[in-house]
DNA sequence: ACAGGAAAGGGGATTTTTCCCCTTTTTAAT
DNA sequence: ATTAAAAAGGGGAAAAATCCCCTTTCCTGT
């Protein structure tokens, strides 16, 4: 019995070619593709189809993400193993990830040798991690960084707004509140996100897929 | 015979997932995949092998982008068509390629049908282009925008650092050049890029891979 | 009911950004 | 060589962003 593999990517090109080539591999197949989130949910939810043995997830997709997406998960099919397959390279993304509990996280350049030892290894020993991703884990854990940090939903608005033309006296227009109180935000997503200029908001907020260009 | 494809793509997952794609279709081959502009150029110069019927380029790469790349092709192999196989959806850089004399512009969220046709037609007429690309096109022409200046040298060095947290005095410095003269470029990147603000300079760089994350 | 903490908001100063209008220097074409 | 345009640089001011320190208001747990 081949492996039932689930592939969710906003790029129909990559997940259809992604497809035929995890058909070439013996062990596996790919019996779903989803555009993002919200297709994966509809069809895990809809138990006339056979649940996945893992699930290959894109993070960068605009209607749900992967991280949003791996929290359903978990919370609905904790069993079923993800490996988030992603182009950003950044090591507080994929510690993220890997505590919401992925299995693996392996960029889009890799070889398809290496994502098959990656669905083996996943299956096998309940994970796959690269060299790279080790080496962020233990540095996380050397620089004891506690950057615990979480942004409030309200800074999350303001974030979001940072990144376009609006001024602060504008961006507090919009979100019916106090330029002071923006400029709390500002001064509290400076600190937590370690930046210091709006321009370091922006770039944060873009790498991070908070906000989609 | 088979159709010779060259594939440049830094995503090697995706160029290689892409190769057992189109090695499905009866008519084609892919007889080379690059990582980016670098690679397709020496594979060029050397004409040990063979040319191919057609060029499919991806645009975001890290070494040497589409844009420039697809510069040196027109140059050096006018008569190899190119297709653009990128992920922005953006009007101008649509436009800005096929001046370039790109054969189509298609995104990576297309079907492999699509894709199929876009090989044929092209190879057949000559080129491809959606109904979005060719909308985009007439757009262009109808709000017949002067838009395009061009982005001198020093204003576009001064982009990439303004896509940091320097401030424009330390942009200064760096760039041996008066902070007015900073200014200056500041302003006609504004006038040019039709934006208002520091942030604005941002986006259009990110937007348009001028600076990358 | 109330203490403690977080969120909201303020005062005020400094720095940076943005804008407008102007002069000098360099470059390129005739 | 002459000249016109482009590039570099300047003065000065208003607007926006940044910073620091403080008060009020709103929750929340006991």
């Amino acid at each position: 019995m081949k492996k039932k593999v689930y592939i969710v990517d906003d790029h129909a090109l990559f997940s259809q070619s992604l497809s035929v080539l995890i058909n070439h591999f013996e062990e596996y197949e790919v019996t779903f593709q989803g555009q993002n989130g919200r297709d994966l949910i509809f069809r895990l939810q809809d138990n006339t189809h056979e649940a996945p043995d893992i699930i290959l997830l894109d993070l960068n997709m605009p209607v749900m993400n992967g991280v949003e997406t791996m929290d359903w998960v978990m919370k609905n099919h904790p069993s079923i193993p993800v490996l988030v397959l992603s182009m950003q390279d950044d090591a507080n993304l994929i510690l993220e990830m890997i505590k919401k509990g992925v299995k693996g996280y392996l960029l889009k350049d890799i070889t398809p040798t290496l994502l098959k030892k990656a669905l083996d290894d996943t299956l096998n020993f309940g994970f796959y991690h690269t060299e790279k991703v080790t080496k962020a884990l233990i540095n996380s854990l050397h620089q004891n960084k506690p950057h615990m940090y979480e942004i409030k939903d309200k800074e999350m608005t303001f974030l979001k707004l940072a990144c376009t033309e609006k001024t602060y006296k504008e961006i507090a227009d919009e979100m019916h509140m106090s330029p002071k109180t923006i400029d709390g935000y500002r001064e509290s997503l400076f600190e937590k996100l370690e930046v210091k200029s709006r321009v370091g908001l922006v770039l944060y907020a873009i790498k991070n897929n908070i906000y989609r260009l």
